[in-house]
DNA sequence: CATCTATTTAGATGAACATCGACGGATACA
DNA sequence: TGTATCCGTCGATGTTCATCTAAATAGATG
């Protein structure tokens, strides 16, 4: 874990904040436990710990040997120490305060692939839009674009050209007239 | 904070457990901030924000200084490290795993009233043999008792003592013979 | 293959809690 | 004394999540 992002120690927290988790914790930091043996000790049933376990396997926290059907669960430490570095260095701390991904940078987080194209159109109406106001900045305002031009650009992101054109004009983000096309101002585009 | 007890933990992670107030002390941790500045930051209405702040002013994570009706928060970052040591020194992990109470000493504490004495007896049938179990102290292996020694024994938890006495023959705890009884072996009494 | 055991998945339920609007209390200031 | 500002409390509302039961999976064993 190189700098502690919101999100992750939010996640650790999470995962932390709940005593049946906590004392699970404590057991396989002893020695190796299984399912019903941790399910015996907390008072719970195998599914409930079952959970708990996935939740704690999602952070890396645990290591697990199989042995037929048992599955045995043991603490891996250097997984907290991870986490307390991160947290509690002041540095760190007050990053906290920045890291505001806001829900539409998330958005577009998530559709983008690592190669900067989208994996698809979402079928949210609210999150196109967001993808849709995101890929304007390819066009600047003052210059008319023509078809050919404004097809290419958003092919970058995505092959449905048309159907991310038809849309732009939807939301007056941009203009046509004798299929050229032009950049409105962005007081104008309408907002979902 | 002397030792990292698991309620105190779990109230520490509950806290941070939550995007807000995460994002909270990375704002007080800079410098000194207004609810009504947190709110507009966080994009929260004064309520939520005066709540979230309660809930870290509770853990004494935050340092308030009230300056007409306007109150400045800022982190006292002493909190913070208390938690840290507590909860990343192995010893203090592991003991995560001890303070169970068992499930068992819970139904006990449940039922037990302060002079010693039974509330009832449990109308779950593992309940009470928990509880039941429990009485089995009161009597020595090797020793014979007439039944109503048995009686008075029971009788100290609670008045009655035949169905109590009943159960423990049932669970084989005690046997039974010519009114005369003895505690069998723990290893052979059954279990709920 | 049939069966048993250890675990996981899926879906339902209920409790905890984050957030809000409405209101009330306190301080400052005209 | 009235009014504006800042904050906390209260009650309502919707969401998140811990837990359960039922059922599915998967390895072991006969």
């Amino acid at each position: 874990m190189p700098d502690a992002d919101i999100a992750t120690l939010l996640a650790f927290f999470k995962a932390m904040a709940n005593e049946s988790r906590l004392r699970i914790i404590g057991l396989v930091a002893e020695r190796e436990r299984s399912v019903q043996e941790l399910a015996e000790l907390l008072d719970l049933k195998e599914p409930t710990v079952s959970h708990h376990l996935a939740a704690l396997k999602a952070l890396d926290l645990l290591h697990v040997r199989v042995e037929g059907v048992t599955h045995w669960h043991r603490l891996r430490p250097e997984g907290l120490h991870d986490f307390n570095r991160a947290l509690f260095d002041q540095k760190d701390l007050t990053a906290l305060a920045k890291p505001e991904q806001t829900w539409e940078e998330k958005v577009i987080a998530n559709f983008l692939l690592p190669d900067g194209t989208l994996k698809t159109l979402p079928a949210s109406r609210r999150k196109r839009w967001v993808l849709l106001k995101w890929q304007m900045s390819g066009f600047e305002e003052g210059r008319r674009y023509p078809e050919k031009e404004v097809n290419a650009i958003l092919q970058r992101r995505h092959p449905d050209a048309a159907t991310m054109r038809r849309e732009m004009i939807g939301w007056k983000m941009l203009a046509r007239e004798n299929n050229v096309y032009w950049r409105l101002p962005e007081d104008q585009w309408e907002v979902a």
